[in-house]
DNA sequence: TCAGAAATGAACGAGGTGGTACATCGCAAG
DNA sequence: CTTGCGATGTACCACCTCGTTCATTTCTGA
């Protein structure tokens, strides 16, 4: 059952919601298509419990992230660092955001529990935030779902774009130094913007 | 004609490739589905015709923006506030290009001139950070690329991603005032990522 | 053991979709 | 006038896809 998932995540995140084939999906994994709408009632259905086990998987690798026990600007870098990567190597959760977002956010709008998951992420942040602010060394005045968002942005567009991207400007994102580059370039950036 | 592609690319914006329907198209505009296929050969054809369209539009507006007139940090916030006008007042070409990103880019490949349509948008931002260098106002060692990458990362994640983002942090980007707010965000994270 | 519920398999159908066949029209050139 | 070619309308088809129907099996609890 969490194998349907595994495999309808695959499909729907390589296809989109319109181009997925539930056949394809039902032949992925042992049962048959029967099964799907057993468990799910519909083609939508399972989109969106693959969509809120898709955010609930991120928020709970990242909640382990320690930050408090780190120096506000050490922190930082840890949870921008983090963003970068886990975007990296979890290309199908972008994926299938981008999915939702041509939807115009219509079938996450049906997840009762998708706000609550996402809180504590903005409450870690602001907590690094103002940290930074009381130890004199970031400005205040920031916003954390601003500096989120911005976080977001960039981690999320080398993954998303990266395949008209690198068409157009001919840069590798497979080749390590380029992702490592521009990693770090990310977190530079994060940091000076919140840097007095 | 070019109202065929004005149709079709609302219609491929809104819907996806996948999901956007050559009847729909068809009847969306005087002629008849006959027609698509006379002009473009296959749905993918047109898709193709479609995106390359929009990348011109794009860069053909982008290239008026007279950038070498002005101080090098009046130009690089003028370069980064019109890409994110442009993108809040045309959010189908971001559209297109996740539909294109989903598939991987196996259709923006096949256009010859798409590579050479966005080298002026390098060229014109490596020549303001040269001028910012040699002003003494900008650091050296900046890569246009990579600086080209943040701004478009940071001006398309609003738009992008709004559906799903609002959702999530109860961000209502129909609010101006919000959007005056980010806007200012983006230009001086990445005035802040030049700076000396 | 047995009743009832949960889980599953096979097959199919109704509707939609991209693409085409064929005939026709309009118009410019000779 | 007529020849030829680009443009267009109509109808159609072969295929695919979601979702269902009906029957059957496997589990569970008393």
């Amino acid at each position: 059952m969490a194998d349907i998932l595994e495999v309808a995540t695959r499909e729907l995140a390589d296809k989109g919601l319109a181009g997925a084939r539930i056949d394809v999906i039902a032949e992925a994994m042992r049962t048959s298509k029967r099964m799907i709408y057993y468990y799910f009632g519909s083609k939508e259905g399972l989109y969106v419990a693959v969509l809120e086990e898709a955010y609930r998987r991120m928020r709970a690798i990242e909640s382990q992230l320690q930050l408090d026990d780190l120096p506000p600007e050490d922190a930082l870098r840890k949870l921008v660092g983090f963003t970068v990567d886990y975007q990296l190597a979890h290309p199908e959760f972008i994926r299938l955001v981008m999915t939702e977002n041509i939807h115009r956010g219509e079938y996450l709008r049906q997840s009762a529990v998708i706000q609550k998951l996402n809180v504590p992420a903005i409450e870690g942040l602001k907590r690094v935030l103002e940290r930074g602010v009381a130890a004199g060394v970031f400005r205040s005045g920031l916003d954390p779902v601003d500096v989120h968002m911005s976080i977001s942005a960039l981690s999320v567009f080398n993954v998303a774009n990266r395949y008209t991207f690198s068409l157009i400007f001919q840069r590798d994102f497979d080749v390590p130094a380029t992702i490592i580059a521009r990693r770090d370039s990310i977190i530079e950036m994060v940091v000076r913007f919140v840097r007095r």
